[in-house]
RNA sequence: GUCCCCAUCGACUAGAGGCCGAGGUCAUCACUCUUUCAAGGUGACGGCGGGGGUUCGAAUCCCCCUGGGGACGCCA
């Protein structure tokens, strides 16, 4: 790269950030630490009615939480401030006001209503629905009226007369040609003097200086009309990129049906961020080196390149991510984990303020192999934190025998002789138990494990012993 | 409807004409380790959408069909 690259991200703040949008963030954000260039942040924000603050509030945290962090745009400034579009509708006024000037744009004074009616028309007429191009040739007294007349026009973009196809040159599907019969004149600045998408992201992008436009695929039938912009205002082509979609798991888009949609609503569950890095990285790009699927940021940043960029969509598999997640949350520090996982415990009622967190640590650790996210803990801990312990019937049927009685009678009394509660002492202890009494394994931790947490399943017997401490097991024994 | 994109196991993908009798990961199933479950280990199942070309040779190149997705807004 001779240039020093830049991209930008660009979400327009109408909702929460999705993770089709995170995953274009992500690449713009890997290529240009890969290249060592700059990540640009730009909130487009042109949709006055639904745009709101507090969208762009979410979408800028859930990019810091995943460590997205950008060189230029809201809350760092930047040497092409500002980064919202909505502070920047001179830029775009000046610009229109030249193609104006030029006549390579026009007023056009046709009711919103009316246009609707011909799309319709031309759509069940099974026409190409489009402008009509019915106020280019308006004279200045026929504009003059129109304006009297009380109508506020926006201004159309008039598609040049061209013979040859328009190419887009894309870096990850080749040359895409359009022939131009099928643009036509489209709006640029919108009634309420706002700039539409198309011509907002054609002056940013060559304002800011931007080398490389990475977006996803729904953008490629846009980009022709972008590059007859770029080619009028004798503007200098970007790089484009259009990297696959993400679909649910039905393999439609994204919609509210697929569930948890959202950055922000796998954080709350308890997600990893490096989880949702690593995850993401893998829909749609591969890394170079055979077989890898775990990789770091560091090597993610090393070793991206859009070369290994797919061109087909990928569905979002949930089952793959709970898989990875595990994977992190096993590898995990210990101490960041129970810190993660202290709100969903507190939540639940189960910790109260002042738990001792070395005891916390322990529960997280005896778990923590059973999550796939770290708000699941809480359907693994009930036994631990409860005061009384609910039995499963399994466990009732376990409890019956004379057996059992036994093994819980002697189990009693030696847990009552012990001081040092080390997982070793207790293995041995309870394998002395079986030698004593002669039952099988299975005969003899089955009743304990049932008496001590209610259930037939779970971590490691000795584990849990050490972790609910003497005093709690003896109760639980006599209960039993 | 028109235009554009895409097409390898159920999912994500590797694959640049012979290295492919198609490889890996997740899921599934079996076995194994283990007091149980989870995790781990070993293995099995499973795919080049269809049809035509080009070529000595095609998952790979070309064409058609089919299927999926996108765009066609005073949304971005």
């Amino acid at each position: 790269m001779e240039q020093k690259v830049r991209v930008r991200f660009a979400p327009s703040p109408t909702g929460y950030l999705h993770l089709g949008g995170v995953r274009t963030a992500l690449f713009n954000w890997l290529f240009a630490r890969h290249y060592k260039g700059k990540f640009i942040l730009r909130i487009e924000d042109t949709d006055l009615e639904r745009s709101a603050t507090a969208s762009e509030g979410t979408i800028i945290s859930s990019l810091k939480w995943l460590g997205l962090d950008w060189d230029e745009g809201p809350e760092v400034g930047g040497e092409y401030a500002p980064y919202r579009q909505r502070e920047r509708l001179k830029f775009y006024q000046d610009y229109a006001d030249k193609l104006l000037q030029d006549g390579k744009a026009y007023y056009c004074y046709c009711q919103e209503e009316e246009l609707e009616a011909k799309r319709k028309q031309a759509l069940q007429e099974k026409r190409h629905p489009g402008y009509d191009g019915k106020c280019k040739d308006l004279t200045e007294s026929e504009r003059q009226q129109l304006a009297n007349s009380g109508r506020k026009p926006v201004i159309r973009f008039k598609i040049p007369e061209l013979k040859e196809k328009i190419v887009v040159n894309d870096l990850i599907r080749g040359e895409v040609e359009f022939s131009p019969e099928v643009l036509h004149d489209f709006v640029i600045i919108r009634s309420d003097g706002v700039a539409a998408y198309n011509f907002a992201v054609v002056i940013d992008d060559y304002l800011m200086k931007i080398t490389h436009v990475i977006r996803g695929e729904d953008h490629l039938s846009n980009t022709p009309k972008q590059i007859l912009l770029y080619q009028t205002l004798k503007f200098t082509l970007p790089q484009f990129a259009h990297l696959p979609m993400i679909l649910g798991q039905d393999g439609a888009r994204f919609s509210k049906r697929h569930g948890a949609t959202s950055v922000e609503a796998y954080q709350e569950l308890g997600y990893l961020p490096e989880t949702m890095v690593n995850y993401l990285a893998l829909r749609g790009w591969s890394p170079s080196e055979f077989g890898k699927e775990i990789c770091s940021i560091e090597e993610l940043i090393k070793d991206f390149s859009l070369d290994r960029v797919t061109k087909s969509p990928a569905i979002f598999d949930l089952d793959k991510l709970n898989w990875m997640s595990g994977n992190y949350i096993r590898n995990a520090d210990l101490d960041r984990l129970t810190k993660l996982a202290i709100p969903y415990l507190k939540n639940k009622g189960f910790l109260k303020c002042c738990s001792d967190f070395e005891w916390v640590k322990s529960v997280v650790d005896l778990v923590k192999s059973h999550l796939n996210c770290l708000s699941e803990i809480t359907d693994n801990v009930d036994y631990l934190f409860n005061s009384e312990v609910i039995l499963e019937d399994e466990s009732k049927e376990v409890l019956k025998g004379d057996m059992a009685t036994q093994v819980l009678d002697c189990f009693y009394k030696k847990l009552e002789k012990m001081d040092d509660l080390t997982t070793e002492k207790i293995s041995g202890m309870i394998k002395d138990i079986g030698k004593e009494i002669g039952v099988r394994c299975k005969d003899l931790f089955l009743p304990i494990r049932a008496a001590l947490t209610g259930k037939i399943h779970g971590p490691e017997l000795p584990k849990i012993i050490s972790v609910l401490g003497k005093e709690i097991c003896l109760k639980r024994i006599r209960i039993g």
